[in-house]
DNA sequence: TTGACATCTCTACAAATGTCAAGCATAGTC
DNA sequence: GACTATGCTTGACATTTGTAGAGATGTCAA
């Protein structure tokens, strides 16, 4: 079964977003990646990278000398998890208000405001878009 | 100026509900409140409720023998925190794909879709309503 | 004045998170 | 074989978060 809800700190969202472009990679190849972005020392991203594989978020494999990473968990699933952290917590479950308060802040463009009339537009009943990704799973009451 | 960026832990977000519900309001009663919920004890309410304030979330002020707490962060600025954190970590401070994820979750009934499009609509460049957050009428209940 | 309560204050402690430095192993290289 | 570069392993420490017991104190009724 997959996953219960998905949540990551800052940091491994960090991590996770530098191993989804990289996979598979070693924890050099990363610590190399973000330094720039955190400076972090190659210490502190391979005890980060350890914990998140002792976490199931991460999967380690050992080839010769060197541990390759992966992921676990999907970006898609990871995405869901935040949003649903924010839904749940701070709008109740209540998901207009969320998409309102969503706008109410963003400066939208015009272009913007196209593609949510046309994503919303697929979600209508009759479109063949309706249903997307994966199999039937309808209700995920969290 | 605003706050920059309020973040929220879980435990925050159920004793801050509470207060914004309750306000002013003492820890004795919070913990009343969320007992069931939570089943924490005066100790564990107070301590956070306490940290709460040295974040500059809540606000104590002490009446006699009672201190009594009050929100400093209102319920729309949390909920952009919340959001906003989603949309930068899990989405790359993309929009649409964030909206996008939440649809194909989310199943959406008919009547959402129609608030949705009339939020949209709201937002539309000549929409007369583009720049609200004044006391709109349709207040939904958290 | 003495209880009986209601509330508060202090202290504690474990787990999770953020950060690393030092030392160890190994594989090529001269 | 000794040296060097690269990656790994361990241990550590500070901070934040979750959770709470024990004892101090203020308040009011009898």
């Amino acid at each position: 079964m997959p996953k219960p809800s998905v949540e990551l700190t800052e940091s491994e969202w960090t991590i996770i977003k530098a191993v989804w472009d990289h996979e598979p990679c070693a924890a050099p190849a990363i610590q190399e990646i973000l330094h720039k972005q955190t400076a972090w020392t190659y210490s502190t991203v391979r005890t980060l990278m350890d914990r998140m594989v002792a976490k199931g978020l991460l999967a380690a494999e050992k080839v010769r000398n060197l541990t390759l990473y992966r992921s676990v968990v999907t970006r898609e699933q990871a995405q869901r998890g935040e949003l649903f952290y924010a839904l749940k917590h701070a709008f109740n479950g209540a998901l207009t208000p969320m998409v309102q308060c969503l706008l109410d802040t963003h400066n939208l463009s015009a272009d913007e405001l196209d593609e949510l009339k046309k994503i919303i537009a697929a979600h209508e009943p009759g479109s063949s878009t309706a249903g997307r990704s994966g199999k039937s799973s309808r209700k995920e009451r969290l």
